[in-house]
RNA sequence: GGAGAGGUGGCAGAGUGGUUGAAUGCGCACGCUUGGAAAGCGUGUUUACAGGAAACUGUAACGGGGGUUCGAAUCCCCCUCUCUCCGCCA
């Protein structure tokens, strides 16, 4: 959510900057400020109001305790009409700071400058690539059935007791899935995150205050007879740490880790984008997250980006990272990096993490402050970026490194997996 | 699930209708004191919004919402969370 004084300053830039995400938002902006004018003009009314009431209300303290009840009950009356006044008032204030809310909750984030102009992923820019792409001729097979053959994931089975995107890992499968995890938490451990098992599922407060809510509510399982949701990802529970929190300064940079499944719903997809392990419903996947200075956040950006980049690396998966266009850009970032990898029987592109800066958006939501050099609370700066998601990670790794007697698993991840190749 | 108790400032903990944004203690900050420190003494120490260049002023907030009242942390109603005991249970 932007900040409403930011938008009283800033309008023309925030709209000029919105523009880059192919929505023009001036209309909203000016109905946003006016409803704003109102509010902030309703709401100088109602103080001085109120400041009158609490007056005589003191006046007439006095007067009952110096015994003067006549005078007493006379300045009761003469409150009357203030209090009606003061009744439809507040209801004014109220209602019109309720809707000022939920127009504010509509504009999703302005784009860093360094976000490119774009309608689709197809305007998404390549910021760097590596690794390389194996030749893996006329047999090379899709991780579907690779999984099959090799009897590492049966989704089958889950759909049997769970449904489709619910798969079963099994044997090779779950053991090297673990070992991704805990190879994954360990760098991320080893470069200065803290490592934190958070809850999998969160209350409505910590689904509005990092921006599921109210607008991507179709997204998350909900479990409606405790109202509690299913975490899409462990940006919620880790972010909403910080929630209500003033941080102190000298805290930063906050750097957290954590592993959890993820659910997702994934209304509306279908085809063969969801094959296999392309998308599921539920995932494992370790993210991390930083609570950053604003004024340190975009270098942060960075830093997680190569992070990132360093753990692809170190499997061998030949990857691009690309800078997200505004069409592309979620709702409530400012400037997004997608890592995809390069998944060489499909031969196609997957989206194995997304790194992003969010600014002050989720902060404010969030109440998440800190107290700058002159004791001022200022909202902090919230990132995360996915180290990374597991399924796609699996499906490259399968497809890329298969050989005629088994697949093979990458040097790093051999401690871990307790085995160096998978065979039947 | 049943019964009971309770949610007050960074923490502990008073306060049951009237200068109470809130005693007191701890903590913290600054100053005095000291060779230095501790102790001691003094001053200060919530947040949000509005107005203001600032000093500051006004309003709101004692779990959340609503009500009674000229006036509510204090009374009433609803919700919520926590704790204790019992039950169930990994």
């Amino acid at each position: 959510m932007l900040e409403i004084t930011r938008i009283r300053e800033n309008k023309e830039q925030i709209a000029k900057a919105l523009k880059v995400r192919n929505i023009d938002v001036s209309a909203q902006l000016d109905e946003l400020l006016n409803i704003d004018n109102e509010w902030r003009s309703a709401k100088g009314e109602l103080d001085s109001l109120a400041a009158e009431a609490n007056k005589i209300a003191k006046e007439i303290g006095q007067l009952f305790a110096q015994g003067k009840q006549e005078e007493a009950n006379a300045a009761k009356a003469k409150t009357q009409e203030l209090k009606e006044n003061e009744k439809a008032l507040k209801e004014k204030v109220s209602s019109l700071a309720e809707s000022l809310q939920s127009k504010l909750y509509e504009i999703p984030n302005v784009p860093n400058e360094t976000v490119p102009a774009g309608n689709s992923d197809e305007d998404n820019i390549e910021v760097a690539s590596g690794g390389s792409i194996p030749d893996l001729g006329e047999h090379a097979k899709p991780h579907w059935d690779l999984a099959q053959e090799f009897n590492l994931i049966d989704f089958e089975l889950g759909v049997k007791v769970s449904g489709a995107g619910f798969p079963f890992y099994l044997g090779q499968g779950a053991r090297l899935q673990r070992a991704l995890i805990n190879f994954f938490l360990d760098e991320a451990r080893d470069a200065g995150y803290k490592e934190v098992i958070p809850p999998f599922v969160v209350n409505e407060a910590s689904g509005y205050g990092t921006g599921q809510l109210p607008d991507k509510e179709g997204q998350m399982y909900h479990a409606q007879t405790d109202d509690l949701y299913l975490i899409p990802t462990a940006e919620v529970p880790l972010t909403n740490m910080f929630r209500d929190v003033i941080v102190k300064e000298e805290d930063f940079p906050i750097q957290i880790t954590g592993y959890t499944p993820c659910f997702r719903r994934e209304a509306g997809s279908y085809g063969k984008d969801v094959r296999g392990l392309n998308r599921l419903h539920q995932f494992d996947k370790v993210e991390i997250v930083r609570i950053e200075h604003p004024k340190n956040s975009r270098k942060a950006l960075d830093e997680m980006v190569a992070y990132v980049q360093g753990i692809v690396e170190k499997l061998n998966l030949p990857f691009r990272i690309l800078r997200l266009c505004g069409g592309d850009l979620g709702f409530t970032s400012a400037l997004t990096f997608d890592f995809e990898v390069y998944s060489a029987a499909q031969e196609k592109w997957l989206e194995v993490s997304s790194v992003s800066n969010f600014e002050t958006f989720q902060a404010n939501r969030l109440k998440l402050r800190f107290k700058d050099e002159n004791k001022k609370s200022q909202l902090a700066h919230t990132l995360n970026g996915s180290a990374l998601a597991l399924p796609r990670i699996m499906a490259a790794l399968l497809e890329n490194n298969q050989t005629a007697d088994g697949i093979v698993i990458p040097e790093v991840l051999v401690p871990y997996t307790g085995f160096n190749k998978i065979t039947k």
